[in-house]
DNA sequence: GTAATAAAAGAGTTTTTACTCCTCTACTTA
DNA sequence: TAAGTAGAGGAGTAAAAACTCTTTTATTAC
């Protein structure tokens, strides 16, 4: 569905948004162990979601990485256009680069609706809307 | 959402399907032109599609590939069933291995939800249903 | 101002996926 | 039964994705 890189981006981000409620910064050496990925891996994709501006971070003793309000309500949806791009969004269900409603790929219909299905879901998906639960323990973004 | 083996493999045998009414058999060069794929590795996933009963082959002049009335049958699920596994269809959105409802990742309703459609619109679409619009050119199978 | 800390940057390496090549074997038809 | 066609099988290459390592730069605390 995304791939690998992107979805530890999204749990990542989703643990930066928990730890960002008090105004808190998080480094990349709990981050990884908090999603359970390899430190120099999610690092590299944070320093990629920095550069877009999806999320903030400040250097030295006391640093890390950390969300804003503004950062609070973007969605997942923004992640994976910034990682996987909009393939995922748009892109043909069999990989045909001209598949549209002139030139349909036989389940060109049938994709449309589910692509769309996902863009919704993923659009409604705020990185702030999951804090309480993951705080409580009701959700995980790990093993 | 599926690997380009799989996207070639459904391509493929729409194409053989398309080809099958007739009682006809089509050889691996016709095919890949085509659905425009590289013609040997096409070969390789058909010849693994043969393997796992989801194809019929006869060798020799005049052979090639064909289905028969219960290969018509046969769903898009099941061919990429065969070729990526059920990664698809029951797989966490977000890559944990031991993700479900009682030890959800944040999207995991979500996405129980959207993996249902995409089950649903791919075991509805039959690889003998699209004959008759790919033989009037209303639907593609290349570019 | 210096030492410690943490992210940024750039250049690898490894693994997986995509794709190719060559030889072998089975089958059909003349 | 020989000739030619077409898939089967195995091993190998290329490209992309996943992941690592080392150095640099910025920040803070003392």
């Amino acid at each position: 569905m995304v791939s690998k890189t992107c979805e530890y981006a999204i749990r990542a981000m989703l643990f930066v948004a928990q730890k960002s409620k008090n105004d808190s910064k998080v480094g990349v050496k709990q981050i990884a162990k908090a999603i359970d990925s390899p430190e120099p891996f999610i690092a590299k994709i944070l320093q990629d979601l920095g550069k877009k501006g999806l999320v903030l971070s400040s250097k030295g003793p006391t640093g890390g990485f950390y969300l804003d309000k503004a950062g609070l309500k973007k969605s997942l949806a923004d992640i994976v256009n910034a990682i996987d791009g909009d393939k995922l969004f748009t892109g043909c269900g069999l990989g045909l680069k001209s598949c549209s409603a002139k030139m349909p790929c036989p389940v060109h219909e049938e994709f449309v609706v589910v692509r769309k299905h996902i863009k919704v879901m993923l659009q409604n998906a705020k990185l702030g809307d999951y804090n309480t639960a993951l705080e409580l323990g009701e959700k995980y973004l790990k093993r």
